[in-house]
DNA sequence: CAGAAGACCTGATCGAGGTCATACCGCGAA
DNA sequence: TTCGCGGTATGACCTCGATCAGGTCTTCTG
């Protein structure tokens, strides 16, 4: 593959998109030269539920949260979005308003393309259609299991699965076999995720370290027993 | 378009399906023949959840219920389709198994097409990829609608939705305003839809219809004030 | 027609988890 | 060094909706 390499060093992130990874160098650069590129500091939105869709966006450093609230404030984080991750595609495929909020979580910068550029680039390279179909076919699976596991599964379990995207999304594995939770998470950052409160997060993870399944440290989380965590969720016949 | 109407009428329900409105007759036929048909009777399994991926399924009669269950027999209904829509597209299009069963919930006729027939087809039909991404995207954003209302709204909301949801798809105006749900459901089923008990649905819908929102009538449901419906529901700024 | 089975309905009870109040700790700013 | 603030922690209480335990009404069948 490093036959494809790009001369530009900042084509590089696309690599760590899946979608685009058999892209050849030269479509790369073409889509490179479509993006621009914006820096968001902690807290900033990229853009607000509601508005009318312009842009897809790819990390490229940092983390952004997507998600939805009510009038009363409360928030629920629909999904994450890291390095190598795209977001916003919902309202770029189907020219709706976006359907939730982006805010960033830490520093970032995106790389940022308009539905009428993405969508020529489409038309060039039908291959890449197929790879999107492909990823938007998974996203609608992790959705569907995400309402599954809201309708009918309790707290615990619920926290338990959230740990674990959390792990297969950021997780980096130790020598012991334990997995460590890169990036400082509050627990009502949690909480939004398993769509709960803070206090039920604090008791549920103080009870998973009780019973020696994961660990915290500095506000970080360590995974200490995944398969165990992995038994309370079984998600139907998936691997999670 | 009547200048694009196959000589085939079984070809027909393709109109019907907005995925494949803008594609040719002779793309049609050429599709139709890729396809089999499949007779179902009330109660009958499509598929089931992680089955391995078959073939995408066209309802051409009847209704088709896409649910996830519990070990302890809980169901939950993930997704409804109706004549013109199809489904199990999730495990088509990204290979993993079917994430939920499909059962028929009256006598169907189903149109099929294989996997691989289908990617074929959609390789000679770039357009026809573009139309389904803005298809997948709008069903990633309806159930990102049902993550919010599962996770934030009280049970009344989810069974308001579920009404407005079920009069989009399947719902007949009458003269003087209302909606008629032309469609026989048990409580049970619009239970399964709003994640909660028979018990509570028929105590909200006895509720509503002491309201004076819907009214019931051999066990067809009658819209009486979308309007006020709406009101609870209030999904961000979609219409629903 | 009797009887059974399934859908619909209602009241009583219970429990998971949300809400509220309070307290502690670490840290940066004044 | 003290103040304030944000995150963490824990106990007391309460509410929503699930669960259980009865009904009735309708439809189907022998």
């Amino acid at each position: 593959m490093a036959d494809k390499k790009s001369d530009d060093p900042k084509v590089n992130i696309f690599w760590k998109v899946p979608m685009f990874e058999f892209l050849e160098a030269e479509e790369l650069d073409r889509l490179y030269s479509l993006c621009s590129t914006e820096k968001l500091a902690k807290g900033e939105y990229v853009f607000l539920e509601c508005d009318a869709p312009r842009k897809l966006y790819v990390v490229e450093r940092g983390e952004v949260k997507l998600l939805k609230q009510t009038e009363d404030g409360r928030e629920m984080i629909v999904e994450m979005a890291y390095p190598g991750e795209i977001f916003g595609e919902e309202a770029i495929f189907d020219g709706e308003p976006y359907p939730m909020t982006a805010q960033a979580l830490s520093d970032v910068e995106l790389l940022s393309i308009t539905r009428t550029d993405f969508f020529s680039f489409l038309r060039d390279n039908p291959d890449l259609a197929l790879e999107i179909i492909t990823e938007l076919g998974a996203r609608l699976r992790e959705a569907q299991n995400t309402i599954r596991a809201l309708a009918m599964e309790r707290v615990e379990y619920r926290i338990a699965r959230t740990l674990l995207i959390l792990s297969r999304k950021v997780g980096v594995v130790e020598v012991d076999g334990v997995i460590n939770i890169d990036l400082v998470l509050t627990r009502q950052d949690i909480a939004d995720m398993a769509a709960t409160t803070v206090e039920t997060t604090i008791r549920v993870l103080s009870n998973f370290k009780k019973l020696g399944l994961v660990e915290t440290e500095k506000g970080k989380i360590i995974i200490r027993n995944k398969l165990e965590l992995e038994n309370m969720v079984s998600e139907g016949c998936t691997t999670l």
